[in-house]
DNA sequence: AGTCCACAGGAAGGGCAGGCGA
DNA sequence: TCGCCTGCCCTTCCTGTGGACT
């Protein structure tokens, strides 16, 4: 390909592309102004937040259903709603947000606390104080005016199974104390057993209502991409057949809105970045590699190095053709690459526990199974694709150094 | 029937960094 | 400065286990 000058490159930007009229429409913290074929599930959420217009405690309310189902945009979706009742008519209802998945900012009970804290104007340190002490002064935050406190728990399952279910069972406990303001929680999950495992009083309070999100089917996704591709493309810039390829695609995975989003989206950007006429299926399928593999490559950058050095023990093994690889291979390798790149070389049982952390990231797959006198053990296959393995691996060596 | 392998995975606790109030 | 608190990462010690082998 010939060489552009730069001067064309950014040129070309200036101009905008012929692809897209609106892209930020297909991005995820785009806040539609509706959402198709949820409608019956709105009116569900706005019928039992209502009461709070009244300055009554709404119920606890449980979403749950797989993700990209529209939990989330929903409840914001009428969450922005009601406060904006709210303030028309003069009711004081406060309305928090919390996301229980974002890394270091709420993923322990601590840190839950110190962000609600944070949210009521309460300043406390990112470590260091006590846990009730850490209660007291939410609770002496929240209960400093009176109004209705709706607190939205997103990904709630991820913290639970992470710090175990005592912090909503004090959430839950705090109406009790409160004398001039009340507190519901809404929790969204996208593990549909959560609450299996609660504990029953924790679990009877948080689902006084209950809310299930259906998956979206083929004919659905197809629909809301089309709402959102006639504003974010250029008029004949799209082929039909590809708003069916990227709903067809998705719904595959479980009706995920996200993901048909998603596709559509980084087809449209490669299409550009090719600068052709219009996006085609061609793109849908390269898009679906692309997000796969940004996906994979985002999350490992993002490990501690140990696991890295696991990690590519792993695809070591595996791209050495060596069959049913057992913690114990892993091991093996690992040792000396951790020696060979200057980590400290940790236990066995460590690298046992940074392997099922592997298996929860989706990067692997194991199977604890028994080889009779030749022992109880792990097996470990890669759960990804031998060329986004390469690509992981090279960057592994390249960037971080392992070998 | 009993043994024994190669771990899995639970429990407890050490050590560290960051932070508090006295 | 000191004693105490937190989360986090890690080690040590331990019990449990499915099934091939004897």
């Amino acid at each position: 390909m010939e060489q552009k000058s730069l001067d064309n490159v950014f040129q070309e930007f200036i101009d905008g592309g012929n692809i897209f009229e609106d892209k930020k429409l297909l991005t995820s913290n785009y806040k539609p102004y509706e959402i198709p074929h949820r409608e019956k599930e709105i009116n569900s959420i706005a019928s039992i937040l209502g009461p709070a217009l009244n300055g009554e405690r709404p119920s606890n309310l449980f979403i749950y259903g797989k993700c990209g189902t529209g939990k989330t945009a929903c409840s914001h979706f009428v969450s922005s709603r009601l406060e904006n009742k709210a303030n028309e008519n003069g009711g004081n209802i406060k309305l928090v947000y919390i996301n229980c998945k974002m890394r270091k900012v709420a993923d322990t009970e601590y840190r839950l606390l110190a962000r609600l804290c944070d949210e009521f104007g309460k300043d406390v340190p990112s470590t260091g104080l006590p846990t009730d002490t850490l209660y007291e002064k939410f609770f002496d935050a929240i209960d400093s005016t009176e109004r209705i406190i709706i607190l939205i728990l997103d990904e709630i399952d991820t913290l639970v199974e992470k710090t175990g279910d005592e912090f909503l069972y004090n959430l839950i406990r705090v109406n009790e104390d409160l004398e001039k303001s009340q507190l519901s929680i809404v929790g969204v999950s996208n593990d549909l057993s959560f609450t299996d495992n609660l504990d029953p009083r924790v679990r009877s309070s948080l689902s006084e209502e209950e809310l299930l999100f259906k998956p979206y089917n083929a004919t659905q996704l197809q629909d809301i991409l089309e709402k959102r591709a006639k504003k974010a493309f250029n008029e004949n810039s799209l082929n039909d057949s590809v708003i069916k390829k990227c709903s067809a695609l998705a719904a595959q995975e479980h009706g995920d809105a996200r993901r048909a989003l998603d596709l559509l989206r980084v087809a449209g950007e490669l299409a550009e970045r090719e600068n052709a006429e219009g996006v085609n299926e061609r793109h849908v399928d390269l898009a679906e590699s692309k997000i796969d593999k940004d996906r994979i490559v985002e999350t490992i950058k993002t490990q501690p190095r140990q696991s890295q050095a696991v990690l590519w023990s792993i695809i070591k093994l595996s791209e050495d053709g060596h069959e049913e690889i057992q913690t114990g291979d892993i091991w093996d390798i690992y040792k000396n690459v951790s020696e060979n790149s200057g980590l400290k070389t940790l236990t066995q049982r460590r690298i046992s526990d940074l392997i099922s952390e592997l298996d929860l990231l989706g990067v692997i797959n194991t199977n604890v199974v028994s080889k009779g006198r030749y022992g109880r053990t792990r097996i470990v296959e890669l759960a990804i694709s031998n060329r986004i393995s390469n690509d992981v691996k090279n960057i592994l060596e390249n960037e971080y150094y392992f070998e």
